[in-house]
RNA sequence: GGCGCUAUCGUCUAACGGUUAGGACGGAGCCCUCUCAAGGCUUAAAUACGAGUUCGAUUCUCGUUAGCGCUACCA
């Protein structure tokens, strides 16, 4: 039985790339049959915070991919520390007694060699150790990674095949903090152990700690599980995704305030390190659970686009506008109701599910409904230039001549598509002007602008009384 | 610095060792059209570099270069 987990830290949002590995190990467990587990890696302390647990609470819901368990690390450290024991206990790790120094916490002094380990401390005998520990003395708990004796470490890693790394150049990584807590290496195989975990599908950036993993697991005796490393996402300056670095253009949330739909973003996500490798683009979720597979994933990072004024990839956009225009009208005006409500607009269902076929494809992220259907709800049109009333070609007194036509036209007209489009041709016939001429006039009085959706349905859902009201206006306007 | 990973149009990507190197986004142009969209068509745009193996290399090997990641008592 397959068993994968996403196991994000509360130490930030949730940002692109961490959804991108949630989904995928969500997407291959639903392939599989097999079990999805949300697992809160909480054990920095100090850098925990409950904005952060709420931000990947949210986004994850917002993906509306359900997982099957859940489990907080912070809930099991005693699982942790009795595996720590254990491998204190079999001589594969000791007791440093080294102080912590900030300046070795900087990586930037790093720079004359490798860090390995602390001389001496590897050395230090059983009893001395035994002896200062319960003096109260700190230490942090290393493995005590085998040295000098020629051995490799091989991942056989299920995207990069197998990577090999000499056990010489791995340092003695801790296992315990000196305050006790156990570190992320420790606290997430242990967890990964316990909890039956078959395969990890994570950020590439963990590749090089899969060694550190496998040691773990070894010294523990339990069975490895596969190991599926993700090429990292990277953002246009090629560094990888970071909150720290790009901040909120990298979070979920600001996709969902938008106006993505959850399984567009989904869709835009998965295809950036994978491909179903038929040209497919566009894909319902049944489609990619049935299309995803380890095979498709590439080795080389991917690049979402995101610049200062334009925060969303273009092809997410376009994606997205995709979505929209697969949805049906009733879900469509549900989603779209309270981005325009957000907006300040008096929306309500009723209004929105005429407007929501008029608007469909002409937005690409669901906020755009202020921006693109506010006439429809509004009372009083925003001010607008008069002159926008002014038809290609015509003057003012055409306009005006225009619009006195429309008034007695739609005092009268049956307000349909047929009987609008019908009345409104025959009255361009009658004043001698082409049909594009007798159109703008009346649509910049009924929507105060030039680009609206199609005349003769915009008129239909605005009604008789606001648009007569909104054509006197205009003439006043143009008298003014 | 050490170790690891990677390299196809601007971006996302396709291509049993044999293709005019394909698709998509974005760009440009044309068509359609009551505006705006949507849609249709056309077009520009790539195998990082150098060797080797091979009848033949985007594909395999090596080197160079570049990028990224790890190198913490962060994850």
């Amino acid at each position: 039985m397959t068993r994968v987990r996403f196991a994000p830290s509360p130490t930030g949002y949730l940002h692109i790339g961490g959804a991108r590995t949630f989904i995928f190990n969500w997407l291959f467990a639903r392939r599989s049959g097999g079990t999805m587990i949300l697992r809160i890696d909480d054990t920095d302390v100090e850098r925990n915070t409950q904005a952060s647990l709420d931000s990947i609470f949210d986004g994850l819901r917002w993906l509306d991919l359900p997982w099957d368990e859940e489990y907080r690390q912070s809930d099991r450290v005693g699982l942790h520390h009795r595996m720590a024991e254990e491998i204190l206990a079999k001589g594969l790790a000791y007791r440093d007694f080294t102080p912590a120094s900030p300046a070795q916490e900087e990586p930037s002094n790093a720079t004359a060699g490798p860090w390995l380990f602390n001389a001496g401390m590897r050395d230090v005998s059983k009893e001395e150790s035994d002896r200062r520990a319960a003096a109260g003395e700190a230490f942090v708990l290393r493995y005590k990674v085998p040295r000098g004796v020629g051995r490799d470490l091989v991942v056989d890693d299920l995207v990069y095949g197998p990577v090999t790394k000499a056990a010489d150049d791995i340092e003695d990584f801790a296992l315990l903090r000196s305050t006790g807590v156990p570190t992320y290496h420790m606290a997430s195989c242990a967890d990964d152990a316990d909890l039956k975990i078959t395969h990890i599908l994570r950020g590439q950036e963990h590749l090089a700690n899969t060694f550190k993993h496998i040691l773990i697991f070894e010294a523990l005796g339990f069975s490895l599980p596969k190991f599926a490393h993700l090429p990292l996402l990277i953002a246009p300056d090629g560094s990888k995704l970071s909150k720290r670095k790009h901040g909120p253009v990298v979070s979920v949330t600001t996709y969902a305030q938008a106006g993505f739909l959850p399984h567009a973003f989904v869709n835009f996500v998965s295809l950036r390190g994978w491909s179903p490798k038929d040209d497919r683009e566009v894909m319902s979720r049944q489609e990619m659970i049935e299309t995803f597979s380890l095979e498709g994933i590439h080795h080389s990072n991917a690049m979402v686009n995101f610049t200062e004024d334009d925060p969303f990839d273009p092809k997410a956009v376009w994606l997205n506008a995709e979505h929209i225009k697969q949805t049906p009208i009733e879900e469509l005006a549900e989603r779209l109701l309270p981005f325009a409500s957000a907006a300040g607009l008096p929306a309500d269902l009723c209004r929105m599910r005429r407007v929501a076929p008029l608007i469909r494809e002409r937005i690409k992220l669901l906020r755009d409904v202020a921006r693109v259907a506010d006439f429809f709800f509004l009372e009083e049109l925003a001010p607008y230039d008069p002159a926008e009333l002014i038809p290609q070609k015509g003057d003012a007194a055409m306009a005006k001549l225009v619009l006195e036509r429309a008034q007695e036209i739609l005092s009268v007209a049956e307000f349909t598509h047929a009987g609008l489009d019908s009345a409104l041709r025959a009255g361009a016939a009658e004043v001698k002007i082409k049909a594009g001429q007798m159109f703008q006039p009346i649509r910049v009085a009924a929507c105060g602008r030039k680009e609206a959706p199609p005349l003769f349905e915009t008129l239909e859902v605005l009604g008789r009384e606001t648009c007569l009201k909104r054509i006197g206006r205009a003439l006043q306007m143009l008298s003014a």
